[in-house]
DNA sequence: TGTTACAGCGCG
DNA sequence: AAAGCGCGCTGTAACA
């Protein structure tokens, strides 16, 4: 249509809601393409596919894969329920269907930046540390610091934009893609990059020890041992041997989180052996329950606590934990 | 009818 | 998307 080229793919124009948002200015049929892709994704995906999937009492069954990601984490699928929508306020109400029977409750229980509170303890970096031992929540920082200014307008979306800044930054984004997902210059964004690294100032440090100790073993371990082989290091391609860096760094990380949690499994399961509690789903740093009402808050309480005792850092475990009749009212 | 690559997008 | 990482699912196109 002779519209901009925003970017390209490898077969053509790229017209994902990216691009499409930076030329929905120029025709009104953009607007209607984004709609219809919300609309066609959510049908497709969930709307249209799950119900078919319940069962004859009611129940909905993933499975989870135990040994097929590279670190550790647990794997959904048929269907895939560690991806129901959550973040925007329209798809989020698909979670109104996932109900307790009558008279139980679910429950969730999900770490506090779980991922920035492991990164803060293997790096040993100080201000990273104190941080959490203060109890600061650093994705809401981040927002405040993003939005400086209109700080009325800082809810959960911003503070989802800071959490993928958050970690984006932590596991080596670019300056043009920081600029191009908070819509600012490439300066603002290369500055935004140094004064995070300026303040966690022992994290890219820490960040390149663990590149050298996997160039010669060519492995990359998280504190329990799990191994994850990494190919590519010494390759002469720069963006495959950065890839790789990547990789490593966010390996210990993402993975200790995955081992965290599995602690957290054994240990919430011993504790609830006495309570009409299930365990029905995990998202990664989330454990999803079915309670008997009457027990709610008893579970919460020993939930709570297994969760955050799963593993002891240099740093406190937090878990917030909620519940409803459907999963659209936790968190 | 089934498989693969691709682009795209949902979640953590 | 041009250096965030980790997943699974979808529709389309091309091909067997
Ligand atoms: N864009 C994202 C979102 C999440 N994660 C990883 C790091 C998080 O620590 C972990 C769990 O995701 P959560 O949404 O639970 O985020 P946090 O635990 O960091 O924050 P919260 O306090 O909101 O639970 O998944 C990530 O790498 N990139
Ligand atoms: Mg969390
Ligand atoms: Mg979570």
């Amino acid at each position: 249509m002779k519209l901009p080229a925003v970017s390209k793919t490898k077969t053509g124009y790229s017209t994902d809601s990216y691009a499409l948002e930076q030329i929905r200015a120029f025709h009104p049929v953009v607007d209607m393409i984004l709609e219809h892709r919300f609309i066609a994704k959510m049908l497709s995906t969930y709307i249209n596919v799950i119900p078919d999937l319940v069962d004859d009492s009611s129940r909905l069954h993933c499975k989870f894969d135990l040994r097929s990601t590279a670190t550790g984490r647990f794997a959904s699928h048929e269907p895939n329920l560690q991806n129901i929508p959550m973040k925007n306020p329209r798809s989020r109400e698909i979670r109104k269907a996932f109900r307790a029977p009558d008279g139980k409750r679910i429950l969730s229980a999900d770490y506090s930046q779980i991922e920035l509170r492991l990164a803060a303890h293997l790096s040993g970096d100080e201000t990273f540390l104190q941080a959490f031992r203060k109890g600061e929540d650093i994705h809401s920082r981040t927002a405040s610091e993003l939005f400086a200014g209109d700080s009325d307008t800082i809810g959960i979306t911003q503070r989802n934009l800071a959490k993928t800044v958050n970690f984006g930054v932590l596991y080596g984004m670019s300056p043009f893609k920081l600029s191009k997902d908070l819509n600012i210059g490439l300066a603002e964004a290369k500055n935004f990059i140094e004064s995070y690294f300026g303040r966690f100032s022992k994290i890219k440090n820490w960040q390149e020890k663990l590149v050298d100790k996997a160039l010669i073993e060519g492995e990359v371990r998280t504190f329990t041992g799990r191994r994850r082989l990494i190919r590519g290091l010494d390759s002469r391609n720069f963006n495959e041997r950065e890839k790789a860096k990547r990789k490593v760094f966010n390996t210990p990380v993402q993975g200790g989180a995955a081992d965290i949690i599995k602690i957290a499994m054994i240990k919430v399961d011993q504790a609830l052996e006495n309570l009409p509690v299930s365990l029905v789903l995990q998202i990664h740093d989330e454990l999803l329950f079915e309670v008997e009402e009457k027990e709610v808050e008893k579970t919460s309480e020993i939930v709570k606590n297994a969760m955050e005792n799963a593993v002891e850092l240099d740093v406190p475990l937090t878990v917030s934990v909620s519940w409803g009749e459907s999963w659209f009212e936790t968190h």
